[in-house]
DNA sequence: ACTTTTTTATTGTGATATGGAAATTATGTC
DNA sequence: GACATAATTTCCATATCACAATAAAAAAGT
């Protein structure tokens, strides 16, 4: 671990458990001299990515909001997606969010959403920014059912009470079986897995390579006019996710 | 300039502008050699800061997203603000864009924003996450007026036309006493400055020292409707911000 | 004015960051 | 599928600069 790495390893302690830090917590913490924190603390102030409110009382700073327009205004994916995330909110029947979210440290999360037909007035458990797991809800399972085997066999293996809870069956095979069926079906429909009452709908997107690194989903009240209008949500959700696909498949040629 | 900041200057390349590089780019702008700006690259890459969506190509990553979560949930200032700011956006009689911003490296940074009424459908230039100067646009100007005279000088000297363009006058003397008027006053008003058509309301936001920070601000269509209302609207800002300012003042002692 | 806390400066030493080249790996092409 | 090219990592000798402990300064609190 270098100099590069432990001043990265200071930034990454700043987290929404513990978003506020003194210079020797952070020393204790990270096993540094309190000195050496300083010079770290101090070069972070100077980029912007952390400032003190109050003497002493370290928070995360504007630089990171800059930083964060720019990946809303800039990000491949996002700008790939964006347009046909909008379209679809604007012709939409019932009140529902979209959610583009990507694979990212074995999680799942939500890079950007859009709001269709009148607001939801709850939140929806994928929001901007959240790291969930990869086998709760829909916008994360058919991301697993893309993943490698050998993958998704380790990631059983340390998660199986919790994959049984949600419907992948009790064991390897079941969980290989379910697997299968999401991936051939190419979608992913959830009952109030994240959020309850909603329905989770969600189809997978490729990289140019054809791996999963990502999904696009949506939500929306789960009742009886959405359960009859399901079987258009979800071929709209996979034709878009498709669209998408096929957008970012450029993405070896430079960015116009 | 030290391995610290030498790897920010890395990350500090990213910019709206240029939001994608490659590592001998990078390594040429910074007078860095190849291999060690591909040492500060991975870092970065291990750290989530920077991805390549395509090889050797390398734009934001997800890291951002997440921290920009953070500073959402867990800003003092935007903690602070948001509350007061909600309670303004549903109790507003004309469709509104209110504003948080605050001060960073000698410009404006919008860093909440939170929908009043109807939404708007132009967005506002003050844009979350954006930098703005210091003298065009009302939430800009009030602060600008709360700076020290000294900096302020050297401001006006670089920036004599600008000023001058947006009624501050054309020399020091009348841009001391614009600011000073609006010192006094304790709220900007602007018509049209960064928005053609749009009135903007400002009153400053003070730190537990009394110094400025930043500014609570309002955006509105100019009609007769909110010219009528002008008076109760100024009031309602500068109330508002006189709220904040006192919220921010017990900053000294740790959070909640 | 005083005490306490936070931050910066200083310094000699030793760890490690550096850059050039080679080796490896990934990627694109025919 | 083999080849060519580009991207990335590894290796290594050298000098640099990061490190920690202390001192000094500055800022904050009382």
């Amino acid at each position: 671990m270098n100099t590069s790495d432990k001043l990265l390893a200071t930034l990454a302690l700043f987290t929404t458990e513990e978003p506020e830090w003194t210079v020797e917590d952070a020393a204790s913490r990270l096993d540094l001299s309190v000195s050496t924190t300083y010079r770290y603390f101090r070069s972070l102030n100077d980029a912007g990515l952390i400032v003190a409110p109050a003497t002493g009382r370290y928070v995360l700073g504007p630089a990171i909001v800059q930083l964060d327009r720019q990946v809303r205004l800039r990000d491949p994916l996002i700008k790939a997606a964006r347009p046909i995330m909008r379209e679809l909110a604007e012709r939409c029947a019932v009140p529902a969010m979209f959610l583009l979210c990507r694979l990212y440290r074995n999680q799942v999360m939500c890079v950007h959403q859009e709001q269709g037909g009148t607001l939801l007035d709850s939140d929806v458990a994928y929001e901007r920014g959240r790291l969930l797991t990869l086998h709760r809800g829909a916008a994360s399972k058919i991301i697993l059912a893309g993943l490698p085997a050998r993958f998704v066999r380790g990631y059983q293996g340390r998660n199986r009470e919790d994959m049984a809870a949600v419907g992948f069956g009790p064991d390897w095979e079941e969980v290989k079986r379910s697997l299968r069926q999401l991936r051939s079906a190419g979608i992913s429909v959830t009952y109030g897995e994240l959020d309850p009452g909603m329905l989770g709908i969600a189809a997978p997107l490729f990289d140019p390579a054809g791996n999963v690194m990502g999904s696009l989903g949506k939500v929306v009240e789960d009742n009886a006019e959405t359960t009859q209008a399901l079987p258009q949500l979800k071929d709209d959700i996979r034709e878009a996710a498709e669209r998408i696909t096929r957008a970012i498949a450029t993405w070896q040629a430079p960015q116009p």
